[in-house]
DNA sequence: TTGTTTTTGCAACCCGGTTGCATTGTGTAT
DNA sequence: ATACACAATGCAACCGGGTTGCAAAAACAA
């Protein structure tokens, strides 16, 4: 199971939610899919993503990804299709706190139109 | 009851989610805040921010917020009292998107500990 | 006062996330 | 092969935020 929800995510340009995980798998239980995305995730096989669309996406981690907070890209994510896609090559800003914030992990998303569902 | 709720966020700096301010108005139903949170909302005196806790916040447009996608302002949110705070004088940094995508809206949200949760 | 509209309260639902527990499956040592 | 230990799965249920339908109450106008 855990083989065939990893080849799935593989196959994939962008990421996937565990609701869209589970349709892909009728047969599967949705705890069974949760609890293998988590196991996924605490081996920084994956690393999860959230997008503001109230659903958590997960993609596996590349090469690059050292899954650290100072080397996080940011996400773009489409208001039409809900499709998530991982921006590699666009880093997120560093920022100037106010005095006595630390910095633990920065989140850019970037909503709008795909290239599929711009036509 | 709107008015209420309105004087409440006035005197906040920070956002507050609906759950918050349900706390905090114990008479009230929850939906009855809620739908005063939308009307708000709608009516552009509060905007929404997604600050990746799970749960929308909310704060009073300031004179400068023109709610306008293009001149938003990054938010912290402090991990150990779940506070969001927003950062008017951090821009969103300008993305370059790849060929095809277009941009309606970038969330920035930088994570970490604030300075009353510090010491 | 009567009638209309808005606001509120109640209850219920939806959906994603999460967990407890029993069952099934896999692997290992005897 | 058998017995045991442990990991993986399925089922059911719960939680919590968001959301809606509907009826009661309040505000407003004629």
């Amino acid at each position: 199971m855990r083989e065939l929800v990893l080849d799935l995510l593989l196959e994939q340009n962008v990421a996937l939610s565990l609701s869209e995980i589970e349709d892909k798998f009728d047969q599967a239980d949705r705890s069974t899919l949760y609890r293998t995305l988590k196991t996924f995730e605490e081996n920084k096989v994956i690393h999860s993503v959230d997008d503001g669309s109230g659903m958590i996406k997960y993609a596996v981690c590349k090469d690059t990804c050292s899954c650290n907070p100072s080397e996080l890209h940011a996400h773009f994510h489409c208001v039409k299709c809900k499709k998530t896609y991982c921006l590699t090559d666009v880093p997120v800003p560093e920022v100037n706190l106010p005095h006595g914030f630390s910095i633990d992990y920065v989140n850019l998303v970037v909503k709008g139109v795909c290239v599929n569902c711009r036509k």
